[in-house]
DNA sequence: GTTGAGCGTT
C-alpha cells in the first residue's frame, strides 16, 4: 500500500511515530518520505486512506528511528507549507491506549520530548491547535445535547474513522455515498419495498400532495400502485420505472 | 474537479 513494501504495521517497537495533519489530499507518502528523511532516519511512512473512496484522510503517519531525530522533524516541519497548505506535525498516539502501551518509547519519549520542548521552545504550532480547539469547543457549544450522544457514542464505538466522519465532518459525498450503498443493500432483499424507491423517485410531488391530505394520499397511492401493477405486472424493477421517468 | 477535523495499515 502506501508503506515501502511492506505489510501491516513494521516496527513500532522501537519506531517513533508521528502524526503530520494539515497535509493535502494529493500529497503521498513518497512525496514527505524525502521531507522527513532529511531530519532524521525514517523508517516507515504511512498515509491512512478511506477505505470506501480510497482517497488520503489528510493524515500522515511518520515513523522515525530516533526520537531526536523525530523530535527535529516536529521542530522544523511543524508548520512548514507543504504542497501549498501548512502542516502540523506531531507526536501519534497509536490509539486511545497508546499511553498503555508497554511505555516503552511513547511514554518515555513524550516526557523526554516535553523537557526538551520547554527549555527549547514552546511549540511553535501551539496556536494553531488552540486556535482549532477552540473552534471545536464553540461548535460543542453550540449543541450540548448532542454533545453527549456524539461523546457516549465515541467512547463505545471503537470505530474512531467512522465516527469521526459521521459526527466531526459533514462530507456530503461520504454520508452521500455510503447512504446509497445502505439503500442499495436494503432494497435488495426487500422486494416487496419496490414501492418505495419509486416513492423517493416522486419526492417532490409526493410532498406537493402534502400527508395533510390523507385521503387524497391514499387515492393517489391506491391510484398509483393501480396503475404500477397494470404496467408492470410481473417485475416491479424500481430502476426501470425511474428511467423511464 | 470538490472537502479540511483529526490519530494508523495486518
Amino acid at each position: 500500500m502506501s508503506h515501502f513494501g511492506r505489510a501491516g504495521p513494521p516496527d513500532i517497537r522501537d519506531t517513533y511515530s508521528l502524526l503530520v495533519l494539515n497535509i493535502t489530499f494529493r500529497t503521498t507518502a513518497d512525496d514527505l518520505f524525502p521531507l522527513f528523511d532529511k531530519y532524521g532516519k525514517v523508517v516507515d511512512v504511512f498515509i491512512p486512506r478511506d477505505r470506501r473512496t480510497g482517497d488520503s484522510r489528510g493524515f500522515a503517519f511518520v515513523r522515525y528511528k530516533y526520537a531526536d531525530e523525530a523530535q527535529k522533524a516536529v521542530d522544523k516541519l511543524d508548520g512548514r507549507v507543504v504542497d501549498g497548505r501548512e502542516i502540523m506535525v506531531q507526536f501519534a498516539k497509536y490509539g486511545p491506549d497508546a499511553e498503555r502501551i508497554h511505555k516503552g518509547r511513547i511514554v518515555e519519549l513524550v516526557e523526554k520530548l516535553k523537557g526538551r520542548s520547554r527549555s527549547r521552545s514552546p511549540r511553535p504550532s501551539s496556536r494553531y491547535r488552540d486556535d482549532h480547539r477552540d473552534r471545536d469547543y464553540r461548535r460543542r457549544d453550540c449543541s450540548r445535547s448532542q454533545d453527549r450522544y456524539d461523546e457516549r457514542y465515541r467512547g463505545r464505538d471503537r470505530d474512531r474513522y467512522r465516527s469521526r466522519s459521521r459526527s466531526r465532518s459533514p462530507d456530503y459525498r461520504r454520508e452521500r455515498r455510503r447512504g446509497r450503498y445502505d439503500d442499495d443493500k436494503g432494497r435488495s432483499p426487500s422486494p416487496n419495498r419496490s414501492v418505495s424507491p419509486p416513492s423517493r423517485g416522486s419526492a417532490s410531488p409526493r410532498k406537493s400532495v402534502s400527508p395533510r391530505r390523507s385521503p387524497s394520499r391514499s387515492r393517489i397511492l391506491v391510484a398509483r400502485d393501480e396503475k404500477e401493477r397494470s404496467t408492470t405486472p410481473k417485475s416491479v424493477s424500481p430502476r426501470g420505472r425511474s428511467d423511464s421517468q
